[in-house]
DNA sequence: GTTTCTGCAAAACCTTTGCAGCTAG
DNA sequence: CTAGCTGCAAAGGTTTTGCAGAAAC
């Protein structure tokens, strides 16, 4: 259920206010988070309602959708393309990170296969220097 | 629930059939397709049976764990570290792509910024060789 | 016989959808 | 007024959990 093409676009109290709690959440948060923010700034909205702002924002690009451990979606306003974040593993404070070598990379490797590249997620944690004590590498296929 | 610490591993025909229907299906599948293998291997097994033995698997590191598109768990047997998946969105075939460089990649991105890396995600979607549609005027579907 | 595993059904989540009512334009 | 947006509540799908019975050792 994207919007219909050809309609028109209402500005609403709670579409501005989704956008607005959105950009004071630094970090990668569930619709459950950005309703509370909305909540908090004296904006009531449904839950139905953010879900369907962020499935439109996310459709035009607005914002970045990732998904969570218990895969949840998380979202965050989009900052810019090949953009990526190394997020904290204690803290949740993210950083970006600049990936248009991914980007490349992984074309190489399509290419070499007879595949054409079409999407990606990257996706990093850590441990921020907060927070750094020595640890093994745990990587996760995808 | 994982299972607890201290307790004997008792080998069961559903524990055998799970990863004996795993090592069938060489991309990463949902519970359900599993379930579903197992079953047409002709061992009955509940939906928790089959879930319980993923979440186990997963945590011995027998198998890699990823999101789909809906926020489901594909699992598929682990066969490297640093293996990564570039999955056909058209028919879901799936590739293994060395990602050593990734790893490398991120640690670079990482220090810089003071941050430790401690685990990662990369999935690639694209077109598989018999999916790729030509771009542009003049395209023709067989 | 004891301990662990299994399976059903119910619950817990997250997300989408149907529909009546509200509201911006 | 009319088209679009909202919210509730219900439905949809995936995954987890409680518990009695079955199975392994």
């Amino acid at each position: 259920m994207s919007r219909p093409r050809g309609t028109k676009v209402r500005s609403t109290r709670q579409a501005a206010a989704v956008v607005a709690a959105m950009s004071g959440l630094p970090a990668f948060c569930g619709a459950r988070q950005i309703r509370d923010a909305v909540r908090s700034a004296d904006v009531q909205v449904g839950a139905a309602t953010v879900y369907r702002h962020l499935r439109v924002l996310a459709e035009q690009g607005s914002v970045d959708t990732i998904r969570g451990e218990g895969g949840e979606a998380l979202y965050r306003l989009r900052r810019a393309a090949f953009t990526y974040y190394l997020t904290c593993r204690d803290c949740e404070r993210s950083i970006e990170v600049d990936g248009r070598e991914i980007w490349d990379w992984g074309q190489r490797a399509a290419s070499r296969a007879g595949f054409t590249l079409t999407g990606h997620t990257v996706a990093l944690r850590g441990l921020c220097p907060a927070h750094v004590v020595p640890a093994g590498p745990g990587a996760s296929g995808g």
